[in-house]
DNA sequence: TTGGTATGAGTTATATCATAACACTTCAAG
DNA sequence: CTTGAAGTGTTATGATATAACTCATACCAA
């Protein structure tokens, strides 16, 4: 698995792939990827990009596949549920998984210019605090690590940007 | 610095080294840590937990110091910006810093048994995460990593839990 | 077939979190 | 003193999220 988000890629080839991927472990765990589920995967996929669930709704919405919140709010749990989108809690928002299946620390790179946001494997950082958290007892269920900053292009061009304010 | 949030300790006292601690840092920068600010840093030491921004709200307005949501979020997004507080994103609240003035990535335990929240000093998560967004170009400003999972007492007694569902 | 049960979807209403915009105050620097 | 920057007060609204209930469907057992 790679760094996934900054770099231009076969779009196409990066949906049917990843589709592919959910039908399978769907199917291997007995989980219904349903006609509204799938759609909001699809959708993840094609913006390839954090989006509210408010802007997943407007899509199904368009679509006649819903039109309420708690339609768009299900699906979403459920793909995140079982490791097929992330939350990205910085943002309130929600992003196709780079990588279903493998089990993994989501870890992001969130930046601050151009909204993308890249999914990157970073198991140190994560085994880290794994390791913290074990010292005190507590017992870590799930992480999230997120990184806000800016990302390779953006830093080209500081012209554009919103500000920088002193941070901790 | 240690771990803090899962073991009782003297509260007062910590308090008032914080808020001595808050002083110290306003003084030396030039930042004006007004009644509004200061009320609000003390609030979140005295219930030394995480606080959603309508719950500072209400002692504020109890207090006649303000009543609307932006009084509130100001002080807050004061308090953060010059790392006397965190804000923790997977639960929209925000919390004291324990440490304030030492620079560090702030991470956090969060129990979902019963919401409290340590932070603890996981170096080597930051550490990795920098290193993982350099090799990709990546200019991280600031970091959230936070891991939800159970403290040691919560473990002790799952009966009282809420359910625990398939994660990512 | 019928009826039970479980899961998912539809819908209404509301809770919760957050900020835009503008007016007013305060206070220190020039 | 006046001017400008920072902070505060207030109204209004925007954005995110969920409770609670109903309905539809699939599947299985009697």
């Amino acid at each position: 698995m790679e760094t996934k988000g900054f770099e231009p890629h076969d779009h196409t080839q990066c949906i049917a792939s990843a589709m592919g991927a959910a039908e399978h472990l769907c199917d291997e765990q007995g989980l219904q990827l349903t006609k509204v589920r799938r759609r909001v995967l699809e959708i993840l996929l094609e913006k390839h990009r954090a989006m509210g669930a408010y802007e997943v709704l407007d899509h199904l919405r368009e679509e006649g596949l819903g039109s309420q919140p708690p339609v768009a709010y299900r699906a979403l749990d459920f793909l995140v549920s079982n490791g097929l989108a992330h939350r990205i809690e910085r943002l309130n928002a929600f992003i196709a998984c780079v990588a279903p299946g493998e089990s993994h620390a989501p870890t992001f790179l969130i930046c601050r210019g151009c909204s993308s946001v890249a999914e990157t494997p970073a198991w140190r950082a994560g085994r880290a605090l794994r390791n913290v958290a074990s010292e005190v007892g507590f017992e870590v269920e799930r992480v999230a690590i997120e990184a806000e900053g800016l990302c390779p292009s953006c830093q080209e061009r500081p012209e554009a940007l919103p500000e920088t304010e002193a941070r901790a």
